[in-house]
DNA sequence: TTCATTTCTTGATCTACATCAATGCGCAAC
DNA sequence: GTTGCGCATTGATGTAGATCAAGAAATGAA
């Protein structure tokens, strides 16, 4: 390439393992971390020790906490799966982004916040469903409830339901 | 101004009054609303009739529906007092965005699924409370109960629930 | 394989919040 | 003034989902 500064210089490719936590919460200036395969997830603990899920990052995903820089990040991420990984700083990743899919993750985060206060969890779990098929498959049921904001048992008697509607 | 292209050519003032809507759930290149003065609010209809409130816009706000241009948007938007405006168009917005204000946006939302998904109303009001003193003054507390994701009548007991603890 | 650990399911009970209904309180219009 | 209307409060009751507990099924490690 005949660019002055190649973008890629910045970036360091890791290798994680299943399990390899990779940012605690109270972390300062975290990184961004782009999936290139494998599954990572974020996810915060409550004051009475319980995990809620606040996303997954598939291939091709980007994940990090939003929290400006140099102030304690809020979430923890963790490699759901054997992954690869692109690292960048949250400054170089500002100076690159792509508004459109800034706008994008906006525009999903509506969606989850008006779920969250107007439908039931059946609803919740059946559009989960549509939007992420693959990862029903890569996950256990009981981060997906952690996701949706329910319980594992509150998840199993829904999927108990919608099999009896058929 | 020298600048060949000034950015606020493409800018509309204008002024609505208290309880105009400025734009319907299913409108399609819905604009972007800057507020000068006022307050307005952005809101979602459930099957069931039930508003739920996403976002209040005050002095120096941006407001708008995320969604894809040309997609029909989810939210409904309108002014809550007598307010000045200026309209762009998303796509104009999109080239002056300001990420890092964009990456705070993202970092407000994801703080409010973690509360609806881990933190009963209480915690939530207060967080309120604390986060937008301003906006409590000027709106019914059935509006803040909506924000809230609970019904005037749980927000009326929360509130008598702190005014106790003292 | 066997043993251990985690995950899923099912039942019984509990609780935060919703719903429904009645009352009272501003506050604006006239 | 009075009438009406939206808003807040309070009580009684209903319910989605949480919690607790016990098994069953799946997963993984030696």
């Amino acid at each position: 390439r005949c660019m002055p500064f190649d973008k890629n210089n910045e970036l360091k490719k890791i290798r994680v393992k299943k399990g390899q936590i990779l940012q605690y919460k109270g972390d300062i200036n975290t990184r961004v971390y782009k999936v290139k395969s494998g599954l990572l997830r974020s996810y915060s603990i409550d004051d009475k020790g319980k995990e809620h899920i606040y996303m997954f990052a598939p291939e091709n995903w980007i994940i990090a906490d939003n929290c400006e820089n140099s102030t304690p990040c809020n979430l923890f991420i963790d490699a759901l799966e054997d992954s690869v990984l692109l690292i960048s700083e949250k400054e170089e990743e500002i100076r690159n982004a792509n508004v459109k899919s800034l706008v994008n993750r906006l525009a999903a985060l509506q969606d989850r916040i008006l779920g969250l206060m107007s439908s039931p969890s059946i609803e919740r779990y059946k559009k989960f469903l549509e939007t992420y098929p693959a990862i029903t498959q890569r996950v256990p049921q009981r981060m997906i409830a952690s996701y949706l904001g329910i319980t594992p048992e509150a998840l199993s008697r829904v999927r108990k339901e919608i099999s009896l509607e058929k």
